[in-house]
DNA sequence: CGGTTTTGACCGGCGC
DNA sequence: GCGCCGGTCAAAACCG
């Protein structure tokens, strides 16, 4: 589990990173949860999304993903959660408004149509 | 080479 | 007041 002792050596140190970040956690738009049957956790929605954590949660046996978008203006947050009963279950949640244009084709022919399909 | 991914650790808020 | 939980970031490694 160990990768590296670099690690240790912040421990002792913990340099000035991590200033005072804070963002007003306004309520700007409420968190859209959408329940999607799927087997893959990443439904491409005309988006690319970038992993930056994953986490265990007491409620769920499984690891809670959080995934965030890579677009040029468009910082969305998505946070992906699977059921513990129901692995092809996933909670989607969308956090923040997506600036880009409309969702390219892509979607009315691949995520569109699991999503049609389901229209959860 | 770039971008992305993975794990660990820390922080902040809230509860009791 | 302290503990706990959830959430985020950072660095390194890996893949295309």
């Amino acid at each position: 589990m160990k990768r590296n002792g670099d690690q240790n050596e912040n421990l002792g140190v913990l340099p000035i990173k991590m200033k005072k970040i804070k963002a007003r956690r306004k309520v700007r738009e409420p968190r859209f949860c959408f329940k999607t049957m799927s087997d893959v956790d990443v439904l491409d929605d005309g988006y690319k999304w970038r992993k930056y954590g994953q986490k265990v949660v007491k409620n769920t046996q499984h690891p809670r993903s959080y995934y965030r978008c890579t677009q040029d203006n468009c910082h969305v947050k998505k946070r992906v959660e699977r059921l513990s009963e129901d692995p092809r279950m996933v909670i989607t949640t969308y956090e923040g408004r997506h600036i880009h244009s409309p969702p390219p084709d892509e979607e009315g022919s691949l995520a569109s149509s699991q999503l049609n399909n389901f229209f959860w």
